[in-house]
DNA sequence: CCTCGTGATGTTTACGTAAACATCGTGGTG
DNA sequence: CACCACGATGTTTACGTAAACATCACGAGG
């Protein structure tokens, strides 16, 4: 009696298909598939049985084709390695879930102008109706984006807030609360590990951490410059710790902290009781780390959500405005931090 | 002079607009746009000029509904947390890229049999022609996979491979190699810290370092058990640190060996010198850690890659053959590890 | 009792593309 | 010199869906 066996259909089960079965036509099955009202209880149950029994999936190319939306929304990236951008895509793609879009992921090979021109270009025959952009170094400043009309843009983690809707943590207050922290377990001054150049995540940091001390009167030492890596915060760790005059460390991310912590302690100096260090990022394992390290908490789950809430939002009105929406860190004290020896 | 101002276009350029201004037929249009041949090279530079005037980009719904395929792999995961999956998803975004396929993204929002099914019913109504199933837990087990039709399936990390096709690293060997090098330094024998009950790579780890103490007939000690996280790892290394009788231990991953190293330090067991530890991974900070961590390495990056190229050759040849594919595995010996006291 | 309104359902059409088939012109060959 | 083959291009059609419009039946109100 099965009517579905072997028989490999190039193509699926149509809409056709169902209301032939059911003994009614296409139309109503469309409006049973879209939830539409006007029809009656008996009909409606016929469609869905029919459905059942054919297995019928709606094919959301024609959807698409018919509506002019994808319901689909695309992030370009160029890493998912970094625990920032990944636990971001994840908060992305779990609150577009949640309203009914899909995610596509759009991966730039090489972090140059080029490549992001790239990724625009492929844009422009993707099946997206507005993109992410997370993009954490300076590229978009000098690149004018030519979106595909009808797309719309948020931008995550970049300072294009005067072009672009731009989500972020807040930067600045928490390295400002970081550096504070340490001020007030009465530090002389402290010195900063920060990210690469390019990045603008690294710079808003530094420069909210330059703004603490020069407020506060404090000298301001030249900063140590690594690449976010736990390798290069080592390196810097292993300057930092020739430094008696160093007591005080604030690194731009956990990983970059991790590297400081050994290479102070591989060199005689304790930490917290010798040298204090804060981090910024408080992945899971920091509260592991040797000791557990002090950090701040960005809410990457959160500057997920504001961007598919955004994205969607201009999606419906059809318009952007530029404007920066800022999510709240906090600091996470813990035993990584003391007041200086005396 | 400009023609495309402010004026919003519901429908974007189509193939025929292109055609009117490059007074060409559409059909032309389609074979410059795909590249057939049989286009003399005037005309085809007409129509580019054409499109590069108006702007064109081809329809992507309507092109995946006259060919019947979507180029858009999805990929189906829980989380993106952990970072073999983060890792082995932007190899799989790279790769799909370069084939020219795009990535789709189909969390689970609650590791659950429901929401497996739910993901794949999902699936249905997306425009995948092809899914990437990273499950590292065993739900797949019991859950039988619906695959609308014409879509093939690729499973990373799982037990699987009776059933469908499977890529994953050699999980079996990794532990092996671990345990042997933990042995030829000189140790009794090695304890172990597992992976949560559910995970089949946990499993797999567990039953190989099992199996090389038996058959070196070495006493097996209980595990310890914890759930991948570096605090679960510390609960575990606080418990070995008070047994004197353990100098060595096999962490079934990185972020656990991190928690064992603080709980041994805190108590006053130095490794390496009193206790040799192990992980699994080989995170990129794993060098960092205090000592530097002898680990597994894993090749996330050829994992993505081989579960892309064999799904796309399925889809090709319409059709997928159960088995696994082994991607292997090497031991990173660096400063945590050493004979055991004399 | 006829008409009109209303709700349920059917019919037509268009979305943008590309395969299949049709046409047209040109140069080579018997 | 006529015909044919072949390459370049045009025309028709179908993919699956859903909006817009058409139809139909039935009940209420004049």
């Amino acid at each position: 009696m099965n009517e579905t066996p072997s028989r490999r259909r190039s193509r699926g089960v149509s809409m056709a298909d169902v209301a032939a079965l059911a003994g009614v036509s296409s139309q109503t099955v469309s409006r049973v598939s879209t939830g539409h009202p006007g029809v009656v209880e008996s009909t409606r149950r016929q469609v869905l049985d029919a459905m059942r029994e054919l297995g019928y999936r709606p094919n959301s190319a024609a959807r698409a084709l018919k509506s002019g939306e994808f319901r689909t929304l695309g992030v370009i990236l160029f890493t998912l390695a970094t625990t920032g951008n990944s636990r971001t895509v994840e908060a992305i793609a779990a609150q577009a879930a949640q309203e009914g879009y899909a995610i596509t992921l759009i991966p730039v090979a090489v972090p140059t102008q080029d490549g992001v021109l790239g990724a625009f270009t492929r844009l422009g025959e993707l099946a997206v109706d507005g993109v992410i952009v997370i993009m954490e170094v300076h590229l978009l400043d000098a690149v004018e984006l030519q979106l595909p009309p009808g797309v719309q843009v948020v931008v995550v983690d970049s300072d294009a807030g005067d072009r672009y809707p731009v989500v972020d943590t807040d930067q600045a207050d928490g390295a400002r609360q970081a550096v504070r922290h340490l001020l007030s377990l009465g530090h002389a001054t402290v010195f900063h590990v920060t990210g690469p150049a390019e990045s603008y995540s690294s710079e808003r940091r530094a420069q909210a951490w330059r703004d603490v001390l020069t407020e506060a009167g404090r000298p301001v030492p030249p900063v140590e410059r690594g690449d976010w890596s736990a390798a290069s915060g080592y390196e810097a760790g292993l300057r930092l710790a020739a430094d008696p005059a160093c007591t005080a460390i604030f690194a731009a991310n956990d990983q970059m902290a991790l590297g400081v912590l050994r290479a102070l302690q591989e060199n005689g100096r304790r930490v917290p009781q010798d040298v204090s260090v804060v981090g910024f990022d408080d992945l899971p394992e920091s509260a592991s780390y040797l000791p557990p390290l002090t950090t701040v908490h960005q809410d990457f789950a959160e500057v997920g959500r504001r961007c598919v809430q955004g994205l969607l939002s201009q999606i419906r009105d059809d318009r952007g405005e530029p404007g920066t929406v800022l999510v709240p860190t906090t600091l996470v004290p813990r035993a990584s931090t003391a007041p200086p020896p005396s």
